[in-house]
DNA sequence: AGCCAGGCCCTCC
DNA sequence: GGAGGGCCTGGC
């Protein structure tokens, strides 16, 4: 099935800049596990070729377009961002790169696996927490597995979660999915309420501080304005914006700083300056794209 | 061998 | 309120 597309769209710095864990590209087809199918998809001149199973293309094509960030006019968000030099040439360089909109549990559980971790890592994490607790989807090739629920999470315990391999953040992890599962807290009304009051709730949870909070604020809850500052964005920040006294700003205080500077759209700044920052590497070097 | 990761949490000042 | 150290595990 294709799927044509006429906005500026981007589908592999879309799923390849670190937002998401579970997909895969094998040079040609990007494969993942949302919507609990399995999904093949890849990018032509006109538009997006589609594979899905086991439910059918027709059902799958208006979830991935919501999930892709389709329903997003970039053209407002570069406008607003684009007075901005370092930001204009960003979008210029990644033009077409979105913002996915996520389930907001998977995204929870991967930013709290993500604390001190780096994405090879953290895209195992992922993968194992669904092999483990996950429900498998017949594929024919190697065995995909469905996001676990808050539920089977919750079951699974600190003990299940740390024969995983994920260290400290397992009693995190076991901790909130019980929270959730509990209906303590209810993601999908966050995506209703204010920023402030949804950040607030969710810094409630276990292993879920402030950076966490935006990450899932941004990709999965609906609030544009989210501006997560982890070490990559603290030094483009660092490098790119901040003067003397002012590079010795906490990191909160970086978020505060963007976001006034950014305004509404603050978090399409955020992903940009993340995606061209890393890409330089460690030392400021210029790292190929391979 | 030792240090540091795409933080969080707790303690202490 | 904010600076500092500990925390699992893995990679350099």
């Amino acid at each position: 099935m294709l799927i044509p597309i006429d906005v500026p769209f981007d589908l592999a710095n879309t799923l390849q800049s670190g937002q998401a864990f579970r997909w895969r590209f094998d040079g040609e087809w990007h494969q993942g596990v949302v919507f609990g199918n399995v999904v093949r998809i890849r990018q032509s001149a006109t538009g997006l070729e589609l594979a899905t199973q086991p439910d059918d293309e027709s059902y799958l094509e208006p979830l991935l377009r919501d999930y892709l960030g389709l329903g997003v006019d970039l053209d407002v968000v570069y406008t607003s961002l684009s007075p901005d030099r370092r930001l204009s040439q960003a979008i210029e360089r990644y033009s077409g790169m979105r913002i996915l909109h996520q389930d907001p549990w998977e995204c929870l559980v991967s930013f709290i696996c993500s604390s001190a971790s780096n994405i090879p890592r953290i895209t195992r994490n992922i993968e194992s927490i669904c092999a483990a607790f996950g429900r498998p989807l017949g594929t024919g090739g190697p065995p995909l597995y469905t996001f676990p629920t808050p539920g089977e999470l919750a079951d699974a315990g600190p003990e299940g979660l740390r024969r995983l391999g994920l260290g400290y953040r397992a009693e995190y992890l076991a901790d909130t999915a019980r929270a959730i599962a509990e209906g303590r807290v209810d993601l999908m009304t966050l995506r209703e309420a204010p920023y402030e009051g949804a950040l607030r709730e969710l810094t409630a949870l276990a292993g879920v501080g402030d950076k966490v909070a935006n990450c899932v604020l941004l990709f999965s809850l609906d609030k544009p304005e989210a501006f997560p500052v982890d070490v990559w964005v603290q030094r483009a920040l660092q490098e790119w914006y901040l003067e003397g006294s002012e590079r010795k700003l906490s990191k909160l205080n970086m978020r505060l700083w963007a976001r006034d500077r950014f305004g509404p759209h603050a978090g399409y700044a955020n992903q940009y300056l993340f995606h061209a920052r890393r890409l330089q590497g460690r030392n400021g070097e210029e790292r190929s794209h391979s």
